[in-house]
DNA sequence: AGAAATTTGTTCGTATGTATA
DNA sequence: TTATACATACGAACAAATTTC
């Protein structure tokens, strides 16, 4: 038998060879939202390790959000990554105990940059769309109405800050809240019936987006979550 | 109790039985942190799959920071989950394309919102800390060294402020900084040469922070990052 | 349309290094 | 030291889905 390639202090483990492998070309541009990988049994040869620890480190991608899976056609680097990294997210979460107060807090101090952000980056099409929601906000009828279109007039602002971090920390948030702690949404509808106070936070807030007024955006996002700190 | 969101009447695969038996074991406090699972055979047979679907389950528990492995021992509950999880988050942030203002941008929020929870949250241990990294930072020589106490003086700062969405969300940040983009922590090393500018934001920040002053450690802090972003 | 080739999905068997009593 | 249980890793085989000709 030939001697033991002993590589180096650091022995990896064979999956964890496909994962940096994968990594590498994804972030040296080789590989591109959208491309194929290399066959489970071509990486196998190529990385000199079996069929089985290819895929450890496939499934791993996968569960990242890097890759899917197609069954009898290969595997693909992703077109959105943002989908499965919340699950991973949202289970960490919870086993550190939600704390709801931190969460609301979190979110307000995403929503106060974005508001900030948006005053020089928010589009045309944006600000037309963040006047929609509040429209269908106020004409809406039911409760949950209110909560689809509240939940997407913030959306809007936060995607209108540009800011990728910003967003997708967002969104793992926002589906913190949607999937994983009914109660907790149970409560912000509860708190989103027809509400002057809340409303006016609203108006107040979409105003100071359209006509490009920061410290008008800031005091009716702070009146909003006063207004939200009440039902928690 | 309604269980898992099972959208559809899909077959599950055999390897996501593995991860719901524990993920359920554990929230229902079957499991805690530090307890051994069962065998990879044992689990196999229980659940009528094969081992490699067992170990393929089991890495990605592993990999979500869920649980550990120990060659020839076995499979334990995880006592701590947020490192892997930063990783996941940082390949993500990477993955959609890196935008250095951005970044820098989203770390001054949340730096910005540490700053204020700070004010009240801070430990009499955490403000210590932060005074001494101050001063080792102050007294240090190498650029290296000014580096390492500058991120540790705000990952301090950042800790204090108690909230774990926000420490997550950071911690993510600094690790796309730290490993994938050395150029970045060069240009940040670059700017970190003893300047009278930058050693002042340093201590009026954490005079704001010893004192509970707000407004003195958003004064540091805001010049702090006016002088990051003259070297980006 | 249909058959063959390709690829992932899943399983079994086996050999090896490690931890523990 | 020995024996046992365990994780690690590899290779081969077949099933199922997809692609290709």
């Amino acid at each position: 038998m030939s001697t033991m390639d002993n590589r180096e202090p650091k022995k990896d483990k064979p999956y964890q060879i496909v994962i940096d492998q994968v990594k590498k070309e994804i972030l040296t541009g080789n590989l591109k939202p959208g491309d194929r990988l290399p066959g489970e049994r071509e990486m196998a040869e190529q990385l000199g390790i079996s069929r089985n620890s290819v895929r450890e480190g496939l499934r791993i991608l996968e569960n990242m959000g890097v890759t899917t899976s197609q069954h009898g056609a290969g595997h693909y680097v992703s077109l959105c990554f943002d989908e499965p990294m919340t699950e991973t997210l949202s289970l960490i979460y919870t086993m550190k105990g939600l704390v709801r107060d931190d969460l609301t807090q979190f979110r307000y101090c995403l929503e106060r940059e974005a508001m900030y952000l948006a005053m020089s980056n928010a589009s045309e099409r944006q600000k037309r769309q963040i006047e929609e929601h509040l429209d269908a906000l106020l004409r809406a009828q039911t409760e949950k109405d209110r909560y689809v279109h509240d939940m997407a007039l913030h959306m809007t602002l936060i995607e209108a800050s540009g800011n990728d971090y910003l967003i997708t920390a967002y969104r793992a948030l926002t589906n913190v809240i949607e999937y994983y702690i009914p109660v907790f949404r149970g409560k912000i509808i509860e708190g989103m019936k027809s509400n002057d106070k809340l409303e006016d936070a609203h108006r107040t807030l979409v105003m100071g987006v359209m006509n490009g007024d920061l410290s008008l955006g800031l005091e009716g996002l702070d009146r909003h979550f006063e207004y939200i700190r009440l039902f928690q």
